[in-house]
DNA sequence: CAAGAGACCTGCTAGC
DNA sequence: TGCTAGCAGGTCTCTT
């Protein structure tokens, strides 16, 4: 579950149904969902046996649990991953990528990603953007719910970057945890298209903008997140409700829900964008 | 160095 | 019915 409202639903859960327990055996089913683990599969197994979990924690769209000692499980869940807290017995998913038991013989945890965009992986710990966060993610900015996150910083760096708002917005070494739906929907609370130029954001309307991206994630995380299908849900395998409350996203044609103008769909960055060409008019030119 | 295009996957759906 | 093109919520890597 891609975006930081359905990941923090899967840290939630992680962290109630997995922190504290011992870890027994773990089983990797297919290789690619490890690929960032540069050591391999049998490394990675017989680094986890034994091992106690500790407290969730997550940083934008990467998850993680602390190991007993100084290392971690990373995880991303890329675009169709779901971390399950399951039965041992229950039946293989179709997508099952790894397994992990725990010596209490209670309910395991399962890596499952059909499109494999995915990976999990044990690694040491490094300091970045004011906390500890697993090494591979230390250019990974802040996500804008983290102490640390920087308000004036980010106006700052997000106004010299030669872009556009949208492509900013995704870029995660300057802000992390926001993706194309949220993007798309924080765009439309504060009246902005996406192609407009960063460079001409004034200081008040990037406030606005960061103001409505934690409002529309705030809203979705208290709706247990976006689901559009069974790919989306958390580690109990249930899917959230904010897709009854999306204001853009997937609403092609259907009236905006401040003006009633029909939203449009536009190709952008080879993926889709939806807005409101009333709300969010399409800049003239550069420097507008 | 920064910005943008392409690569990496499987499965579902719409349209012919 | 069956085929194909297009699309899906992400990030890394390579080129310019």
């Amino acid at each position: 579950m891609p975006e930081l409202p359905e990941v923090e639903v899967v840290r939630r859960g992680l962290e109630r149904w997995v922190s504290g327990r011992v870890v027994a055996h773990a089983e990797v089913l297919h290789p690619r969902a490890i690929r960032r683990h540069v050591p391999g599969a049998e490394e990675f197994v017989s680094r986890l046996r034994g091992r106690t979990i500790g407290s969730a924690e997550r940083r934008g769209k990467y998850l993680w649990l602390p190991l007993d000692g100084s290392d971690a499980i990373l995880a991303h869940l890329g675009m169709s991953g779901q971390l399950l807290v399951v039965e041992p017995g229950s039946a293989p998913e179709k997508h099952l990528r790894v397994r992990i038991g725990f010596a209490d013989g209670g309910p395991e945890l399962r890596f499952v990603d059909q499109r494999t965009f995915g990976h999990v992986l044990v690694t040491a710990m490094a300091h970045s953007g004011g906390r500890p966060v697993p090494e591979p993610i230390v250019h990974i900015a802040a996500d804008p719910f983290e102490d640390h996150f920087d308000d004036e910083k980010f106006a700052g760096r997000l106004r010299a970057k030669q872009t556009e708002v949208k492509r900013a917005l995704l870029d995660q070494s300057l802000i992390s945890g926001v993706g194309n739906i949220y993007a798309d929907e924080a765009l439309w609370r504060a009246g902005l298209h996406g192609v407009r130029p960063t460079g001409t954001l004034t200081k008040p309307k990037i406030a606005e903008l960061l103001a409505a991206a934690r409002q529309v994630m705030s809203a979705a995380l208290s709706e247990g997140g976006t689901s559009f299908d069974s790919l989306y849900v958390n580690v109990n395998g249930e899917s959230g409700y904010f897709d009854r409350s999306l204001a853009v996203y997937g609403r092609r044609d259907e009236p905006c829900r401040k003006c009633g103008a029909p939203i449009i769909r536009e190709s952008f960055m080879n993926r889709s964008s939806y807005s409101c060409p009333r709300c969010q008019p399409r800049p003239k030119r550069a420097g507008l």
